[in-house]
RNA sequence: UGCCCGAUGGUGUAACUGGCAACACGCUUGAUUUUGAUUCAAGAAAGUCCAGGUUCGAGCCCUGGUCGGGCAACCA
């Protein structure tokens, strides 16, 4: 029953082109560069593109933007089509801008002979000079003169390897004195005596993002080319190249970028806080990179999810992070298999119950009425949370005291009847009393208590690694950091310790989902062995108790 | 001193294209609950950046401001 969603901004510009004829499908692509891992931005970027090829009958091309071979790698091209696919998406073709070297170079080529390009023979900094700042029209390049003739043999020349990196590069002839920036001349290509990861060796000319972009995307003739805000200002020298070249007319839309709270969506400083060791690497769960947020346990419905909930627009946003945690529960809710694990154990003692006797007690895995169970040892010692007991407990606290009693999960009822201490006055054990008729699922003890709270046989508990996280930064709006963003890392982002985790999750395997009861939701991180299994936690639980006692 | 975007509850996105501002998250209250979770119910919260104008009627159109963001890499 999809209900009359209203359209985002772009959907309202598709459809209108379906309707006015000026299409009849529509083809949309996906350009990541290959130097760095995917990120939740990104995966909004993904959604959409994929998302309206899907709705209209499209297709969406993976296409890397591999212009410049000095930063990328083969290692971050099998990331990101890795991290496509576990989003859930197929793309039409997997292609490369690097495919297209050849036709860029005749491009160029015909721009030259056109009278529409030049070599420029001017170091790095005296075209800066040239350029003029968004304020100041810029100054002609003394090389802006060339004959075509002339610039056709540099060009060749270049391409040829005669020069040295920086020596020369190829600039469009368009107007110095242009209010955008961008069209002062842009370079279209230049020298990089650079390995490219596709083409190996031969070439030595590379063309920027401006001078390939455009033209790939009217290549494979994508109907709408969607990208973010900042390269608005870019549209107009897509527009120009289209127009020089006479190619197909692929237009360009552009929307705001996904900004989340407490984190950061910058590539180049989520690769220095790999490179620096803050984090363990790009699939660090702290990290917002889609293999970091799925090796923490969030799964690609929950982010589609969250997508498709933010929209798509052009004012600036910023997205609690709470919205995305919001989908990544309801989704865990009706997928992970309830466990009990004790975090921070103290020790119980049954004192009317036999000291060598075992049961196995039957637990739901899930919520809902016809769940499957598992069962559980239950005998005389337990552990349960340090702090689901309180010696002095206030009013509304309502699970385990002196003389108070809560039920266990899918146990017995017991009561607190003496509380044990070391010399510190820590509590060590807590001797307690069970209702034999207070079995769960057969209870006639007709006691009703209030609090339930999960254990674990101390005899048959497991222990296990936790890795508990939190926000990766101390303050809500990254970008409004001053200074070293590294200095407002949160210290505290990961917590690991041992916990005492029910038998059944020695048999946990990778990519399963469960919730801790009370705990959170956790899953397996593939640094468990098989002597040591390793818990992330995916998030807590909502918490409306522990929050208004603060 | 320039050019280009944008502005709706705390956050994000809507408003049938001019007809009494809606949805989600969050928040509050209550019910249910062998997870203080889930679920369910009710509620608080913006009068749409400001000032003019057009109109019977403006969040939507026009004009002028204000504020926020972007633009001076041989990065993408």
């Amino acid at each position: 029953m999809a209900e009359e969603k209203s359209l985002n901004f772009i959907e309202e510009i598709i459809e209108a082109d379906l309707k006015a004829g000026k299409h009849t499908t529509i083809a949309t692509r996906f350009p990541p560069e290959p130097n760095g891992y995917l990120h939740l931005g990104h995966a909004k970027s993904i959604c959409l593109n994929f998302g309206l090829a899907l709705k209209y009958g499209g297709k969406t091309n993976l296409r890397f933007d591999d212009t410049n071979p000095v930063t990328e790698e083969t290692e971050y091209v099998e990331s990101i089509k890795g991290d496509v696919e576990w989003l859930g998406f197929r793309w039409a073709q997997e292609l490369y801008a690097s495919d297209y070297f050849p036709q860029l170079f005749d491009f160029a080529v015909k721009l030259i002979s056109k009278g529409l390009a030049y070599v420029d023979d001017s170091t790095s900094e005296q075209i800066a000079e040239m350029k003029g700042t968004p304020t100041q029209p810029g100054k002609d390049s003394p090389y802006r003169t060339r004959s075509v003739e002339e610039n056709l043999k540099l060009f060749a020349e270049m391409k040829a390897g005669q020069y040295r990196d920086g020596e020369k590069v190829l600039r469009a002839k368009i107007d110095m004195t242009h209010t955008n920036m961008l069209m002062r001349d842009p370079i279209l290509y230049r020298i990089k005596h650079a390995h490219h990861h596709r083409t190996g060796d031969a070439w030595c000319i590379y063309p920027m993002y401006d001078f390939a972009h455009g033209q790939s995307d009217s290549l494979e003739q994508i109907t709408h080319s969607i990208c973010t805000l900042e390269f608005v200002p870019h549209r107009e020298l897509y527009d120009w190249f289209i127009e020089k070249l006479e190619i197909y007319p692929s237009r360009q839309y552009e929307f705001a970028r996904l900004n989340m709270t407490y984190t950061m969506m910058s590539k180049r400083k989520l690769l220095q806080l790999v490179n620096e060791k803050h984090v363990n690497g790009w699939d660090d769960p702290r990290m917002p990179t889609l293999s970091g947020v799925r090796r923490r346990g969030y799964t690609a419905q929950a982010i589609r999810d969250f997508c498709d909930r933010i929209g798509v627009a052009k004012r600036d946003n910023l997205i609690d992070i709470g919205l995305l945690e919001f989908f990544v529960r309801e989704d865990l809710n009706t997928i992970g298999a309830r466990r009990m694990v004790v975090f921070d154990p103290v020790k119980v003692v049954i004192t009317n119950y036999e000291e060598t006797k075992t049961e196995m007690l039957p637990s739901e895995n899930y919520p809902d009425e016809g769940s499957t169970v598992r069962t559980m040892p239950f005998g005389r010692d337990l552990w349960i949370e340090r702090e689901d007991f309180m010696e002095n407990p206030p009013k509304k606290y309502f699970r385990l005291a002196p003389g108070q009693m809560v039920r266990l999960k899918s146990a017995y009822i017991i009561a607190c009847e003496e509380v044990i201490k070391n010399d510190k006055g820590e509590v060590t054990e807590l001797r307690c009393r069970y209702i034999p008729e207070s079995r769960s699922g057969s209870d006639t003890s007709g006691i009703n208590v209030k609090g339930v709270i999960h254990w674990v046989s101390a005899k048959h508990a497991l222990p296990v690694e936790v890795r508990l996280y939190d926000r990766l930064f101390k303050v809500e709006d990254v970008s409004e950091i001053e200074g070293d963003f590294r200095d407002y890392l949160n210290p505290d982002s990961l917590k690991v310790q041992t916990a005492y985790a029910e038998p059944e999750l020695g048999n946990a395997k990778r990519g399963e989902h469960f919730q801790f009861l009370r705990m959170g939701y956790f899953c397996l991180d593939p640094d468990s062995t098989h002597s040591k299994k390793i818990f992330n936690r995916t998030v807590t639980l909502r918490d409306t108790w522990t929050k208004d006692k603060k």
